[in-house]
DNA sequence: CGCTTACTTGAGTCTGGTCAAACGGGGTGG
DNA sequence: CCACCCCGTTTGACCAGACTCAAGTAAGCG
């Protein structure tokens, strides 16, 4: 496990320009809690695209929220075997386990490069006691983490090989639409299809067929290292799946 | 969607005797705490076995506690295709998805008789304003919660069929013991062999060839309409599993 | 230009799914 | 009390979706 190959920087990103709260998405602070969040703030983290942010099994980690980038949280078998369990994106707080429980059960590495506004993981009570809307949002963000999960437990324990991919990549567009993190029409998602096997629990070679399958329906195809989504709602209907995303949410 | 065959009681369990508070693995409340908490509670309910007491898609529905019992949460694919993605013990915190979210995107069902604490989910809010060390508490619920979900994840997505039936028991028996919710030695959880099919992803069949298996390995075997876990260890050790309950933890 | 990474494809195997039927205990109504 | 039924478990036969192994292609990089 390496450490990230990281750059602190001075602050490129000032709370008070914060690039997430000039997302319709998020829900802006208030002066008060502004303030209170920039000091909260000790200050940012750079890495690079294939990093490792929090390794399993790490004590005492920092608690992050992700400004910019992808990346995935996953756990791995002791043999070996990788599940991923979700993908992290701009607005996600991230490391709160490691602050609440003893020790990270989870591993998280990027999809791209990333930058982390690094927070104080002792100041997390004191965020408790003065802000009760800001410690509202962080369980509100903990609840969301939940529902993604069930979502995904749904889909890997009842659906076929060709609804999981589908409902895979409606869920990862919609969230990826939602906070920005996406560009291009049709979008373009930075996964390898070997990424797409280890979340959906199938074997590499299965995923590629069903991709293909995929790709002679229309729906999607792979293509510069990445998965171009060429039909949201088709993939969503055939994943039998209704979207969530889209109302505003809170952040810290 | 039935409303659950309850029952309003005036309460037996006053949070002075709270049941829970006497478990060794509950952290207890101080006196301020008490009062609040005491307020916060709104009533009692009691369900009888096979209850639902949440269901998707609803809304406005109350926060509650598990005092006593068991029970599961699932979600339904819209052909009735049904994963189980958490079980239910006392002190778990139950229903804040349908308090912070819209509405609820799980349901929740009995496994035994269950008497659970009612609480007003509109003054969750004032606890987050005047106890910040609860609103820490149900954050940690909330990350705990998460943490187990993680876990399921991998052993759907990434275990053979008779690892995930290990991990499953173990899990459990793990859980149950912590709580109390458990009494024999052998102990005896209360599950349907279609239950353990809808948690693990494989069909009924599969899952009692699964099952025999173990039984032949003198792991665990059914009876009574439960199954008998024989050798926890063995089951850690086959799912290839570390336990992590046990430590002391919060409740509400 | 050779190496690596990621995607493809085919062949053969096996885990797990489906269908069908039967058993056994507990409860219920005649 | 008995017959019946229902629920949960068990078993066998057969099928299919997914896995493994193996090899080949294409693009990017030092």
């Amino acid at each position: 496990m390496s450490e990230p190959t990281a750059a602190r920087s001075q602050r490129k990103f000032p709370c008070e320009e914060c690039p997430l709260a000039k997302k319709p998405v998020f829900r802006a602070f208030n002066d008060k809690e502004l303030d209170f969040v920039s000091h909260f703030k000790r200050g940012e983290l750079t890495v690079d695209k294939g990093a490792t942010i929090l390794a399993e099994g790490m004590r005492n980690p920092h608690l992050y929220t992700v400004l910019t980038g992808w990346g995935f949280r996953y756990k791995l078998l002791p043999d070996g075997r990788r599940q991923i369990v979700n993908y992290v994106m701009p607005g996600d707080l991230i490391g709160l386990q490691g602050t609440l429980m003893d020790e990270m059960q989870h591993s998280i590495e990027t999809l791209s490069p990333m930058v982390l506004c690094v927070f104080e993981r002792g100041k997390l009570m004191s965020l408790y006691r003065s802000f009760p809307d800001l410690a509202y949002d962080v369980t509100w963000l903990a609840s969301r983490e939940e529902c993604m999960l069930d979502e995904n437990l749904l889909s890997v324990g009842r659906r076929s090989a060709i609804e999981r991919l589908a409902y895979l990549l409606a869920f990862l567009v919609d969230r990826a639409v939602a906070t920005g993190v996406i560009d291009g029409a049709p979008p373009l998602l930075p996964l390898t299809q070997n990424h797409v096997a280890d979340t959906l629990g199938l074997s590499l070679v299965h995923t590629n067929k069903t991709a293909r399958r995929l790709a002679e329906h229309g729906l999607a195809r792979w293509r510069d290292r990445g998965c171009e989504v060429l039909d949201v709602e088709g993939l969503a209907t055939l994943a039998r799946w209704e979207t969530r995303e889209g109302r505003q949410r809170p952040f810290i």
